[in-house]
DNA sequence: CTGTTAGCGCTTTCAG
DNA sequence: CTGAAAGCGCTAACAG
C-alpha cells in the first residue's frame, strides 16, 4: 500500500449487522430524554430521582442495551484504550510483562489493544499507525531495535509511549526494564564464584537493542575485573541458519579443547590437546580438589531464545548427559529451565508490565514529569547446570 | 462491579490530548470540502478531478492527516474490528494460533483486538462485554470451559462467532480445531506399536473442555481394541496442588511397581515387589529380548501443560536419567521437547488460527452457511521418549 | 431534577 | 466532477 492514509474500498457492501439498542431506544422506552441516560450511564447518580432511575435500569434491561464505546469516545476524545506492541509473543518474557500490564489495565480502568509484530518491522510500523488511527491514549512499546522513523508517531511529540525493557535511540520517553548491568554482573560473578575460568557470553546481534548491548557490556566489564579468567563474547544471529551454524561450530571447538584438557576422568586423549588454542591460558591450578572436576566453560546466554538454541545444540551434541559437560546460564526465567536444570536469572517480567502502565497513565493523565527510566532488579537461581 | 454497562465517573477532567488534524482541518487547507477529502480517503478515486487530488495529498501531507478509525466506523457501522479472546496465553498452543489469526487479519484487512482471560472466568465474561461494547464485528474465542450464560452476546442471535480448540455446549456457532479422536487414536497407537502396555492417558478436568473429552474418549477407544494392555486415566488439576500432588503420588507407586518388576537389570528388590497390584497383569513375554529392557509405563498427555507438570515430576524424582524410566507422548509440541526427547503430536495451530478467521470473515459478509466444524490432523513427531 | 440543543469526525445521499 | 446537509450514538453545556 502506497499511501497508508488511503485504503481500498469494501469490497462488500456493509451487510448490516444486527442493530443493537442505542441511547434513544433507551430514552424512548424509559419515556425520558437522552441527557438521563447518558447521566445514569456515568454514574451521576445523585442527580436522578429514584423513580426515573427505576424507569431507566428497566428499558435497559429490557432492551439488553450496551453503550457503544466508540460514540463515547469520539464525543469524550478520550476512549480508554492504550496499545501494547509487543516484539514477539515466542518469548515468554513478552507474555509475562503482558500479565503484568493486563492487570494494571484491568485495574486503571484501560483497555489494551495488544499488537504482535512478531519481529517484523514493517509490521510494528503498520500496527503503530492503526494504533493512532484509533486514537488510543498511550502506547506500551516493546520495540524491535529500530530508530526514531517508525516510531515517530509516539513519544515527543506525539502519543504518550513508555518503552519496556529497550530504549530506542531518538526517543525520549519513560523506561521500564530490568537492571542488566546489576543482572549480567550478578550472572558473571556467580559464574566465577563457581570457578568457571572460560565463559562465554552468548548474545543476539545487539547493535540495535539497548537491553542486549547492555548486558554485553557490563559481562565484559565484570570479566574485566577478575584476572585469570577469559570472557569472550559470542553473537549468534537467530534468525540466520548459517550464522547460528558457525557460531556453533566455534563453541564446539572450544569445548572440545576444554573438555579433553580438563577432565581427567576421561582418559582418553587427555595428552594429545593439551596445546590447544584456547585454553592454553587457563590456570589449572584455579580448580580445587573436587571429586568430579568441574567443566571449564560455562555459557551465559543473555536471555531465553539464546538459551534454548545452546541447550538444544548441546543436547544433540552431547546427549543427555549436556549439563555435566557445559555450564549454562541464562537471563531470563523459561519454563522449561528447571526441567534443564539451568541455572538462570529471573526478571521481575509482571512487575515491568505494570509498572509500564503506571508510568503511562500518569503521563496520560498529565503528570508532568521529565522521562523516567524504571530498573528492576533480577533474581538469580541456582541450578545444577552451574552449581558446585 | 453490579453493573456492568454503567461505569465509574472518569477522575480526572480529560487533560485535551495534542488534538490531530480532523477531516475539516484537510479540506480548509485544500481548498474544498470534506466530501472530497471522504472520497479520496475511500479510494474513489476516479471520481476526483486530478488536480484537486493533487491538492488534496498535499493537505493530507502538510497536516499530517490520519483519518480517525473510531468516527469512521461510528458513520460506517463497521469497524474492522474482531475480538480475540484467549482462555491463556501461557500455553504455546495459544501463541502459534495467534500467529495464524494476525496473518489471516492482515490478509484480510482485519484488526484482532486480542483479549486474555488468563484462565479467569470473570475475566472471559468481562471481555466478551467490552468487546461487544466497541462493536467488534466477530470474536473468535478460545473458551475457558463455560457454558452458555458467559457467551450468551456472541453465535446465534449475537456477534458471529467462531470457536477454536473447544466447542461450547450451548453454543452453535463455527469451530476449527484438531482432529482429537484421530490424534489420541494416533498417540496411542503408536505407545502401543512400541511394546508399551500399561498407558497412564494425563489430562486436566475435562467436564468442561470438549477438546479434553474427545481425546481422553478416544484414547479409552484405541486401548479398548488392544486387548493385553491396560489403560488409565488419571486427571491432575493443575491449578491445585494438592490434587496435583495426590495424582502424581499414584503415578508413582505405579512406576516403582511396573520398573521393579520389569527392569532386570536393577537387581535390588525385583522379588519383593512382584506382587505390586498395578503391574499384576501385564505379561513379561510381550517384551522382545533387547539389550535394554523398555521402560514398561508410558505417559500419554493431553496437552504441552499437563507434559510439562509431569516431566518437572519425573525430572524431580528419577534425576536427568527419568526418560529412560518412563516413556512420555504428548499432544502439543512445546520448544522444549526437542530438549526433553518427548514424543508428541503437533497440532497445525497456525492453520487453526488462519482457518478460524476465514470463517468469521464468511460470517461477517454474511455467507449464509449453517454451522460448520474444522477438524485438521495433528502430526505425530517421535522422539527418543518412545522410540526403540 | 430534567430536557433541548449542539456538536465529536466522518460518510453518504442529493443536488448542482 | 464537486459540495452542502443530514446524521451515526453519545456527551455536555445550557436552560427550564
Amino acid at each position: 500500500m502506497t499511501d497508508p492514509t488511503r485504503e481500498a474500498p469494501l469490497t462488500t457492501p456493509p451487510p448490516p449487522l444486527p442493530r443493537r439498542a442505542t441511547i434513544t431506544d433507551v430514552a424512548r422506552e424509559a419515556g425520558t430524554g437522552k441527557t438521563s441516560i447518558s447521566r445514569y450511564l456515568n454514574g451521576e447518580t445523585s442527580v436522578l430521582s429514584p423513580e426515573l432511575r427505576a424507569r431507566i435500569e428497566a428499558a435497559i434491561a429490557r432492551l439488553d442495551y450496551q453503550p457503544n464505546q466508540m460514540a463515547r469516545g469520539l464525543k469524550r476524545g478520550r476512549n480508554r484504550l492504550i496499545g501494547m506492541l509487543l516484539a514477539d509473543l515466542t518469548n515468554p518474557y513478552t507474555v509475562e510483562v503482558l500479565q503484568g500490564v493486563e492487570a494494571a489495565c484491568h485495574a486503571l480502568g484501560l483497555m489494551p489493544l495488544i499488537c504482535h509484530a512478531a519481529n517484523e518491522v514493517e509490521m510494528e510500523r503498520r500496527y503503530l499507525q492503526l494504533l493512532t488511527t484509533y486514537r488510543v491514549e498511550g502506547v506500551i512499546v516493546n520495540a524491535l531495535g529500530v530508530r526514531e522513523e517508525t516510531l515517530r508517531p509516539v513519544g515527543d511529540g506525539g502519543i504518550p509511549a513508555v518503552l519496556v525493557d529497550r530504549s530506542v535511540d531518538g526517543l525520549v520517553a519513560d523506561m521500564v526494564g530490568l537492571d542488566n548491568r546489576a543482572a549480567a554482573e550478578l550472572g558473571t560473578r556467580h559464574l566465577l564464584e563457581q570457578g568457571f575460568d572460560d565463559i562465554w557470553f552468548v548474545v543476539q546481534p545487539f547493535e540495535q537493542v539497548s537491553s542486549r548491548q547492555l548486558r554485553e557490556l557490563a559481562f565484559r566489564d565484570a570479566m574485566r575485573a577478575q584476572r585469570a579468567a577469559r570472557g569472550r563474547t559470542l553473537v549468534l544471529n537467530l534468525a540466520d541458519a548459517a550464522d547460528v551454524e558457525r557460531g556453533l561450530a566455534e563453541l564446539d571447538r572450544a569445548i572440545d579443547a576444554a573438555g579433553s584438557d580438563g577432565d581427567v576422568a576421561s582418559a582418553t586423549n587427555a595428552a594429545s590437546s593439551a596445546n590447544a588454542t584456547n585454553a592454553a591460558n587457563a590456570s589449572p591450578a584455579d580448580n580445587p580438589g573436587n571429586s568430579t572436576p568441574l567443566p571449564r566453560i560455562a555459557l551465559f546466554a543473555a536471555n531465553a531464545p539464546v538459551a534454548l538454541r545452546l541447550a538444544l545444540h548441546l543436547k544433540a551434541r552431547y546427549g543427555v548427559g549436556w549439563q555435566a559437560r557445559v555450564a549454562l546460564l541464562s537471563i531470563d526465567d523459561p519454563d522449561w529451565a528447571e526441567l534443564a536444570g539451568i541455572t538462570t536469572i529471573r526478571q521481575p517480567t509482571y512487575d515491568i508490565g505494570y509498572r509500564a502502565v503506571e508510568f503511562l497513565h500518569e503521563r496520560i493523565e498529565g503528570v508532568p514529569t521529565t522521562a523516567r527510566d524504571c530498573l528492576l532488579p533480577g533474581e538469580l537461581i541456582v541450578r545444577a547446570s552451574t552449581s558446585r
